[in-house]
DNA sequence: TTGTAAGCGTTATCAG
DNA sequence: CTGATAACGCTTACAA
């Protein structure tokens, strides 16, 4: 069984007593063709399970409606919240994902640009990772779009999408002064990304202007565990800090679990905590995190209508930078 | 700029002065072809920067290497570690992931696989939802493959793969009892999928079986809210339960939440609870939840193992039941 | 091993 | 509005 597979439009133009082209155009949205054939058309495709072979379609279009997304770590709730809406914004455009997870190997974002390229994909979005730029230039060559999430590099070419860190850093660090807090830390994981680096400097430039020193300590990956460690190193100095800006909210998670647990310490009483993300679990009732809002919709939005734009359009303006929202919650005491 | 589009074979062919089969051959594994043409063709095809056309490859082939990803509620902590499994697997196979999102709509799982079949996929993973008996005799009868994650429905056709949630509940039934407890309850969502329902009559009765009745409340949709009100409805109760079995981690997490807050209830002292899928919050300090693992791993390795083996072997084997493991944490009073 | 030629299922062009 | 015909870029007999 099974070997019969596809139905072709030829097969639709004999059953319907057409020709192929006929039902070729009922299925082009705008084309011309009259109610009457595209109803016979209609009843025999219905009726031979007839579906358009994107394929084929894609292959004359020079157009495939697919488009590529690139990330790691998907199962992390920030990301995937942000492949969530991806895919979602895409479908609503006509457009379909394709999911290339990069978790594996470390030049492997440039292996899914050259998947993305291999199945002629009308963009690629990438959400982790940076390309090489030969590769970003080969793309570019293609005709294939590239958007760049979180990444504040000097990329050229890409569509950037990112947030103001820095200006997010002067705002946390006025409500942990505003709290009373004395000795500030940034607890950051060793992955020194743009987006991390960038709060991190933000935080300490912004301090430095009031004349404080921020004690930073980073470790491992960007995780809840890399939280606990973080809170073991921090918690246990002699000069011990009493507000924490954490790299994200998945660390303040784990440096909240520690505070409590190991450090018996009360937040915000004892110490004033805040993430960045406001990742589902920053409402949770055990964490409750005050914390900045990358709203992934907003981001999902500016790169789905970019794809949409012509291509003249497109080039005039490379990037974006959006605002993220201070989401106040109970782990910084009140002003 | 970037009118020159895509680099063809044929142009390939031109540039190491071979002919264009030559460069196809070279491109497909297995093919025969001397080192020196693979030499030339590889060397004029890094130059021009050509990649295969996968989209006319899989028009030729009638194999696009395409795997439709169907779900909802990707951002969700269970279904995104799926998700991440699934695409890397998929990926050491050498096929690639297309993720369609349904969320939005009901029929859309249908919607769904209509994609799938124009794009020729190879195969659909439908990890939520349900198709029409129609839709899945068509894509059957098209030879795109279907294989149906955490359904117990007596589908035809689909390669299904599901727990023992029966077992997981006697099992659990059991550790409430040793922990003393004695008013026992089940937290489950409205949603009423196969899996959650399978939880819950499985509780209810291997309870019966021991002379006990389980309080049941269903609400919501499977959430970390929904455990919310679920212990607000719960634990106002005259008769209050003191083991609760949730329906999953979600709700798990959720209902721990307000049993502490709302509540001032210690668990797992005055209350036991627990819940499935081992999601990473369940290991969370917050939680420490004891729950039962739904392997990822193993799914995806079992779901792509699948579209490796022959039509034949597929048809023989419709099904698979793996054992969910009891993960012990201390949100159950130690026996 | 190589090249030639015939498809795969579309869409776009161009007469009618 | 409709139908033939020529691409699109590839793979795969078949013949050399």
């Amino acid at each position: 069984m099974a070997e019969k597979e596809f139905v072709s439009a030829q097969e639709v133009a004999r059953r319907a007593g057409v020709s192929r082209s006929a039902v070729s155009r009922t299925f082009t949205p705008g084309a011309s063709v009259s109610a009457e054939t595209r109803r016979k058309v209609l009843a025999a495709a219905e009726e031979l399970g007839y579906h358009v072979n994107h394929l084929a379609r894609g292959l004359m279009r020079n157009e495939s409606g697919i488009v590529c997304l690139i990330a790691s770590e998907v199962a992390t709730p920030y990301r995937s919240a942000l492949v969530s809406a991806m895919t979602q914004k895409l479908q609503d455009a006509g457009k379909i994902a394709m999911l290339v997870n990069t978790d594996r190997s470390d030049g492997s974002v440039d292996a899914a640009l050259r998947q993305a390229i291999s199945y002629r994909a009308d963009a690629s979005i990438i959400l982790s990772g940076l390309p090489d730029k030969s590769i970003v230039k080969l793309c570019l060559k293609n005709g294939l779009r590239l958007v760049l999430i979180n990444r504040d590099d000097d990329q050229e070419g890409p569509f950037r999408i990112s947030f103001d860190n820095d200006e997010a850093a002067r705002r946390i660090l006025t409500a942990f002064l505003r709290a009373g807090c004395r000795r500030l830390a940034f607890a950051n994981s060793a992955a020194m990304t743009p987006s991390l680096m960038a709060r991190e400097t933000g935080f300490i430039k912004a301090a430095e202007a009031e004349g404080i020193e921020v004690i930073v300590e980073r470790y491992g990956n960007t995780s809840y565990s890399t939280g606990r460690m973080l809170a073991q190193r921090l918690l246990t100095r002699a000069d011990r800090p009493d507000g924490v800006f954490c790299a994200n909210d998945l660390i303040a998670c784990g440096f909240m679990d520690a505070a409590r647990q190991q450090f018996s310490l009360s937040i915000p009483d004892q110490l004033s905590v805040a993430g960045f993300d406001n990742i589902e679990q920053a409402g949770w009732g055990s964490y409750d995190l005050t914390t900045f809002s990358q709203p992934v919709d907003a981001i999902a939005d500016c790169a789905v209508d970019w794809l949409g734009v012509t291509q003249q359009v497109a080039l005039a303006d490379p990037s974006v930078t959006l605002h993220a929202d201070l989401v106040w919650r109970s782990s910084i005491r009140g002003g």
